[in-house]
DNA sequence: TCCCCGATTAACT
DNA sequence: GTTAATCGGGGAG
């Protein structure tokens, strides 16, 4: 079995553990095999970080993201879609990352079963279409990731800083500011472009 | 108890 | 570019 992570190195700040899950695999069992996706994307979500679910304090919905880090907090939003997150941080601590698009690497055929619809290229290609095509809902919150045999992380080899953009997260209101969105800057499989182009002059605006 | 709106997506114009 | 779908969390009263 592939090595997976220890919980200890989940066990550090949100928005220092993303940018190291970019590049790991999550790997969920379906009726149709083992399935299996590299992260290219995610966003952090910290203690006194008003955007996140845990900024009010601890309730039933975001207990598990109050627990050990290593654990998937799964909510449902807008009345029908899941998303996933990878609970880091200390016990108590209240923190997690949420996995936003994934690269299909294995099971694509049990992946695809069932599914007519979606292409290749849009089934992982956002955190409800990841959590959609993995089959993840509330049942799946609060699993081990460390040891679990259900869904669990499988370590990558680490993606050097170069390849890495952070920028703006996603739909939030508050702290839009802040850069805790990560991804890998040249995946073609992220939900949309990188989140900067550190590597590249950025343009400045609109030119006539 | 009521009300607003969200860590989204697909289908429109 | 805009909007409907759809429902539970949490703040206000």
């Amino acid at each position: 079995m592939a090595r997976r992570y220890t919980r200890s190195s989940l066990a550090g700040p949100p928005e220092e553990v993303a940018p190291t899950l970019l590049g790991g695999v999550v790997a969920r069992r379906l009726p149709g095999g083992v399935v299996r996706a590299r992260i290219v994307e995610v966003e952090a979500y910290g203690p006194g970080d008003p955007a996140s679910h845990a900024f009010h304090g601890r309730t039933p919905r975001n207990d598990v993201m109050f627990g050990a880090p290593g654990h998937l907090y799964v909510y449902f939003t807008y009345g029908m879609h899941y998303c996933m997150n990878v609970v880091t941080g200390r016990k108590g601590e209240g923190s997690a990352v949420l996995l936003r698009a994934g690269e299909p690497v294995g099971g694509l055929e049990a992946l695809r079963r069932g599914r007519t619809a979606a292409a290749d290229t849009n089934l992982l290609r956002g955190p409800a279409r990841w959590t959609t095509a993995f089959e993840v809902d509330l049942g799946l919150n609060g699993s081990d990731l460390i040891r679990g045999d259900q869904i669990w992380l499988e370590r990558g080899p680490g993606l050097p800083a170069e390849a890495i953009a952070a920028g703006p997260r996603i739909g939030i209101r508050h702290a839009a500011d802040v850069p805790w969105r990560f991804t890998e800057t040249a995946s073609p499989w992220l939900s949309r472009g990188p989140a900067a182009t550190p590597s590249r002059p950025r343009a400045s605006g609109r030119r006539g």
